[in-house]
DNA sequence: TTGCAGGTTCT
DNA sequence: AGAACC
DNA sequence: GCAA
């Protein structure tokens, strides 16, 4: 192995928002840039289709990510989060300006939450020097790539730890400065709002992230006014903040008539962001922030083309104006690590708050990494891992962990190849552990609703394996029987660490985390929320669109570039988005198994997937067809056949396998039961009858069983894929196969690769451990 | 410090 | 080769 | 982020 030498510039990535603000920085010598992408800025109303998109589905889960499969939990939240709609019902609220936690009408959920970040430092323009004091942080988000035009980005310092005030409900006034005679608030920033008084539309905290930002503007400074004109009162709005998804029409009608005040200057909710990152009020930049009356159709219309305009870009626009720095080479296999630097200046700040880790735009330039030590390792662990089983026969269970759990616990019976048995070693696997129990009277639910918030957030974050860790974590809470309420108790838990189980305990504690209260802050959260849930764009591609200035699904529409895929994933986003229920799936189900009868009545299918698990809403239909001895070439052909004949039946909309190359086994379509009802992926595996047992393992899933059973499979010098479990099979990086091996399991008994690997039978309903 | 599943398809 | 997805 |  080589190890030193893997550790290249991590730091060279650069945070995602760093590199927008910078885009957008209106700084001096940003100039160029500004032509260059010629941002669009939504705010208008041509985000219509947006709107309704942002709706239909969860209002702030990442799609696709398989994580939670929706539980009551998720909706409730959904639902909250949700109400958006300019429905005048600005509270009547008695006193003249309010706080974002009174003003709260739903707010039984969190009570409070103060953001608090780049505190101390002087917002303003922080010199470009970043003080090097130390050798290793890279200092969160700034720091490496600063140097290129002046590091204007946020530069979140270490939080102040808040008091934990409860700010009970009450009005608490306290959070209400009193302009003239304070400098700083609490956490000691600049009040750079002082003075000022706002009205946000819709004039409520109804939505989390406008909560938020109506914190902020109060903790620095501004006034949260009631109505536009507090008759007779002093409070004059100075700036009327539209909210993201609100045209002016939407707010003219909003207002009802009210007049706005001639100094008021409208402004989007971006606008607040903007001045706190530069430490002061700027001038909003107009096509940036502010929020004018439409000139008329045609003029609204054609403002925002010159989004995209024939610039560079198209196509691989690099992203950023500002070549980031790119990645160098990055040869090899793990196309990409991302984990990135964890802790670093993290913890290293305060403990509580973690560091924030914004969106990068590129990845982390991963060097090159030691080729060999994959062998070696996988040996190395091999040789371990048979050394651990030997010697810890008689352990008992005790700590179960890591993954698949082949459900045995401390003695089983299960013969193995070798002749060994299962012992504490496979027990650590994550199948060993039982199904969960509903999320539903959870003791945790709490606690794992929050997780799951900030799991989601770490998704948007690129990192590839903190999210998998937070699922880990989140499985094993929900495994728990008892209440988990200090990290003690937690750390006990495999699969939670000492982050975690700190995390767990100040929720429990407070109810609250502050984590989470500064990860959604992020300006551009919910647009990547978005744009994920378009089948076929991934985080690289809702970045470059964001880079680019687009914020709406119309924007995209009009000016993107899409991938047939994408195209598709748009025009159903909401079909998509949206789960579906165990009876329609089997009907679709149906629908292929009598085509399939027509063709050969010796064709079988099964439905896979969480329907086989037995989930009451599936997020696609997974099917796979068989034949007793059909070849698979034959099967190929039976694929085209079975295809041809859906699509001619109206079935079947869609095929985004098209250009299935020779020999393709599979299809990834859309389909349709009858005219009006929603399109739903279908995905269809045929399966050559050696295969079967093992597909049958690979296809019901979910997933992370499967990572967990095949890491087991790895940990014992084999290799489990869909298609059966191999000994010496080795493959490249890029799974193509360099030594064959051999099959030790094949057919179409699953059960037989769990009794190899020595896991303990579990039936697909409670192979669940998401 | 290091690994974290293994594969297919499209661009 | 990278991205998205199973 | 967790665990070895
Ligand atoms: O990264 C992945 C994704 C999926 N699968 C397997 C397990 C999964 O059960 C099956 C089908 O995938 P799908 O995406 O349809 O997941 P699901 O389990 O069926 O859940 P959903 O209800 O979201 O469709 O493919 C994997 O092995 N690895
Ligand atoms: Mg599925």
């Amino acid at each position: 192995m080589s190890p030193q030498y893997s550790m290249p510039s991590k730091e060279e990535k650069i945070q995602f928002f760093q590199s927008l603000s910078k885009v957008y920085s209106q700084d001096d010598d940003d100039e160029e840039l500004d032509l260059d992408l010629d941002l669009p800025v939504p705010t208008n109303g041509l985000s219509t289709s947006s709107e309704s998109a942002a709706s239909s589905g969860a209002g702030s889960t990442v799609g696709k990510k398989r994580l939670h499969e929706e539980s009551p939990a998720d909706l409730e939240q959904r639902k909250v989060a949700k109400v958006e709609k300019p429905k005048k019902t600005a509270g009547p609220t008695t006193s003249s300006t309010r706080t974002a936690q009174s003003g709260s009408n739903n707010d039984e959920t969190d009570s409070d939450d103060d953001v608090v970040f780049m505190k101390s430092k002087p917002v303003s323009r922080p010199a470009p020097k970043e003080t090097k004091s130390d050798s290793k942080v890279p200092s969160s988000l700034v720091s490496s790539s600063s140097t290129r035009s002046r590091g204007n980005a946020k530069r979140p310092d270490a939080p102040e730890r808040r008091s934990t005030m409860p700010a009970t409900g009450l009005v608490d006034t306290t959070n209400i400065p009193r302009a003239t005679e304070i400098r700083h608030n609490k956490k000691r920033e600049r009040m750079i709002f002082d003075g000022i008084s706002f009205y946000y539309i819709p004039n409520d905290t109804k939505n989390p992230v406008r909560r938020k930002r109506i914190a902020r503007l109060q903790e620095l400074g501004a006034v949260w006014a009631d109505d536009l004109n507090e008759r007779g009162k002093t409070t004059i709005v100075s700036y009327i903040f539209v909210d993201k998804k609100h045209s002016w029409d939407m707010m003219i009608s909003y207002l009802k008539g009210r007049k706005i005040p001639d100094a008021a200057i409208v402004v989007n909710e971006e606008y607040s962001g903007h001045c706190i990152e530069f430490g002061r009020i700027v001038q909003p930049i107009p096509k940036r922030f502010l929020v004018s009356k439409p000139q008329t159709e045609a003029d609204s219309l054609s403002n925002i083309p010159s989004l995209v305009p024939a610039k560079s870009n198209p196509t691989d626009h690099n992203v950023s104006p500002y070549s980031l720095k790119i990645k160098p080479k990055k040869p090899k296999q793990p196309p990409q690590p991302e984990s990135q630097i964890p802790d670093a200046d993290e913890q290293a700040e305060t403990p509580p708050d973690d560091p924030p880790p914004k969106f990068e735009i590129f990845k982390p330039v991963e060097v090159s990494k030691p080729v060999d030590t994959k062998k070696d390792a996988l040996s190395d662990m091999i040789v371990k891992s048979k050394r651990i089983a030997d010697a810890s026969m008689f352990i008992e269970p005790e700590s179960d962990e890591e993954e698949v759990s082949k459900g045995e616990p401390a003695f089983s019976k299960t013969s193995m190849p070798g002749g060994s048995k299962i012992f504490k070693f496979e027990q650590h696997f994550l199948c060993n552990k039982g199904p969960q129990k509903q999320s539903k009277d959870c003791p945790n639910a709490r606690t794992i609703e929050m997780l799951e918030k900030l799991l989601e957030y770490y998704e948007l974050t690129g990192d590839q394996w903190r999210p998998i860790a937070y699922r880990k974590a989140i499985a094993a809470l929900k495994r728990q029987k008892e209440k988990v309420c200090t990290s003690k108790e937690a750390k006990k838990i495999s699969g939670i660490g000492q982050r975690i189980a700190d995390k767990i305990e100040e929720i429990v504690e407070t109810n609250e985390l502050r984590r989470l209260d500064y990860a959604m802050d992020d300006p551009n959260y919910e647009t990547l929320s978005l744009f994920l849930k378009i089948y076929g764009c991934g985080l690289q591609q809702a970045k470059v669109w964001i880079s680019q200035g687009h914020r709406t699904i119309d924007d995209l529409l009009k000016h993107a570039k899409l991938s047939k895929h994408q195209r598709i994933g748009i025009e159903h986003l909401d079909d998509f988005d949206t789960r579906i229920p165990r009876e329609e799936v089997k009907e679709h189900g149906e629908v292929v198994r009598s085509v399939l009868r027509e063709m050969d009545s010796d064709l079988s299918m099964e439905i896979m997937g969480s329907y086989r698990r037995g989930k009451a809403d599936c997020g696609d239909i997974d099917i796979m067809v068989t034949h007793p001895t059909a070849t698979a070439n034959e099967l190929h052909k039976v694929l085209e056949d079975l295809l041809e004949r859906l699509f001619e039946s109206g079935f079947l909309k869609a095929d985004m396998t098209s250009s299935r190359r020779m020999g393709g086994m599979t299809m990834h379509g859309a389909s349709q039961l009858r005219p009006g009802m929603p399109w739903r992926r279908l995905d269809i595996l045929m399966v050559p009858n050696e295969c079967v047992g093992a597909a049958l393992l690979y296809f019901t899933g979910d997933d992370i069983f499967n990572r967990s059973i095949r890491l087991l499979a790895r940990k014992k010098g084999l290799k489990l894929n869909q298609n059966g479990l191999w000994k010496g099979r080795q493959t490249d990086a890029n799974s193509k196969v360099i030594t064959e091996g051999t099959r030790v399991v094949s057919g179409p008994d699953e059960k037989a690769i769990f009794d190899y690997l020595g896991v303990e039978w579990r039936e697909p309903h409670e192979r669940i451990y998401h």
